[in-house]
DNA sequence: AGTCACAGATCAACCACACGGTAGGTTTTG
DNA sequence: CAAAACCTACCGTGTGGTTGATCTGTGACT
């Protein structure tokens, strides 16, 4: 499940604690939001007392930004990395779909965060909302290499949509497993784009 | 703010109560969400103790579930309705994107309620999962009416896409509402299906 | 390598507060 | 005057965070 550097011999005790820490908050986030989540059930998710959790992080907000920022860190270069060409990047982004649909806790972690974090008091709302702008703006660059001239949407239209589309179709798919196919809605979107080739690769 | 019938003469005391209750907890709902709201700030909204509350609701949870059907009701015949045709069910779809970008509470319920009930043991998980059910199989027969028969995309793909480019789009607009349209992405999107025409009518 | 001292890690106990819900009495209203 | 509405007071539980004492890992020194 964590495939993170979870393991390290060369680590000093406490940073190897809180490597622990991080981990179970991130699965316990994912599983239930913030709020919902006590840092009482993250000491113990890791083997400690909550006392021993605010040893290593200052506040229970602390740990969530710990969480977000470090789960970034393994996407970004995928998607805002130095340059990926344009064609690369919505490659890139069809990946993350595929494995989303294997890793359900990271899509409700953020599906339940980034609603969540709407309110403007809420610990991420900064966080999220730069991160979408940081989204849209490369994606508008990316679109605007891709699409046609005579494209009937323009290149910010169809960034806010993919993204919107992205987390509207995780939260059906949450919901429904079952009934919603995420990449082959993403297949078909960008399809529509005139952006990927009409042929079916499974 | 909250136009339905909240103002009502001909009422038992009882039941004009339970209305302030009913407004109080959809206003309060929609700001925060459902777990971050108590029933004691319900109540003082209302104007009451959350004793009172407890007298004409039997739990925190029927407050919610009555707010989410009360509140369905509205908007119900827009899209569920004995027969608007296709046509004009995607008109309707649009007019509340319209009113959405007028009612920011509204669509906060909606966000941080649907992604807060992706936990199946939320009290709304299964409101929601049947409501996407619901939603999801009239705009499949509504799509396969109004696409074109060699359209790149089917008709329950299309209304995977419309409703998750809702909800997507919804996130994004609270975060940062200069930042996005929902109304013109949305339509942009019906364009991209050809459902409706390339004209643009502000 | 062995040892030793100290910084870092961990814990039990506690705090003030908030939660949802209950019990039983008092006021209000139809 | 009965029934409905409402309140005060309480219960048990859980929360984030603090305190101060106790262990223990680690790096330096011999």
């Amino acid at each position: 499940m964590t495939d993170q550097a979870t393991e390290g011999p060369r680590m000093t005790k406490g940073e190897r604690t809180r490597q622990r820490i991080i981990d179970a908050a991130f699965e316990l986030f994912s599983r239930s939001g913030y709020r919902a989540v006590s840092l009482r059930d993250i000491a113990a998710h890791a083997g400690l007392t909550h006392a021993g959790v605010l040893h290593h992080f200052p506040s229970k907000e602390a740990t969530l930004i710990d969480v977000l920022t470090r789960r970034d860190q393994v996407d970004a270069h995928l998607v805002l990395d130095p340059g990926p060409s344009a064609a690369e990047l919505i490659d890139n982004l069809v990946d993350i779909v595929e494995r989303n649909t294997r890793t359900p806790g990271l899509v409700s972690l953020y599906a339940k965060l980034s609603a969540e974090s709407t309110d403007p008091d809420h610990p991420a709302n900064y966080y999220f909302t730069r991160r979408y702008r940081l989204l849209r703006d490369h994606l508008t660059s990316a679109f605007s290499v891709l699409l046609e001239d005579g494209s009937p949407v323009s290149p910010g239209t169809a960034a806010v949509q993919l993204l919107a589309l992205q987390d509207g179709l995780q939260v059906q798919w949450l919901l429904d497993p079952e009934a919603v196919d995420m990449r082959s809605a993403t297949l078909d979107y960008l399809r529509l784009l005139g952006v990927v080739e009409e042929t079916d690769d499974t």
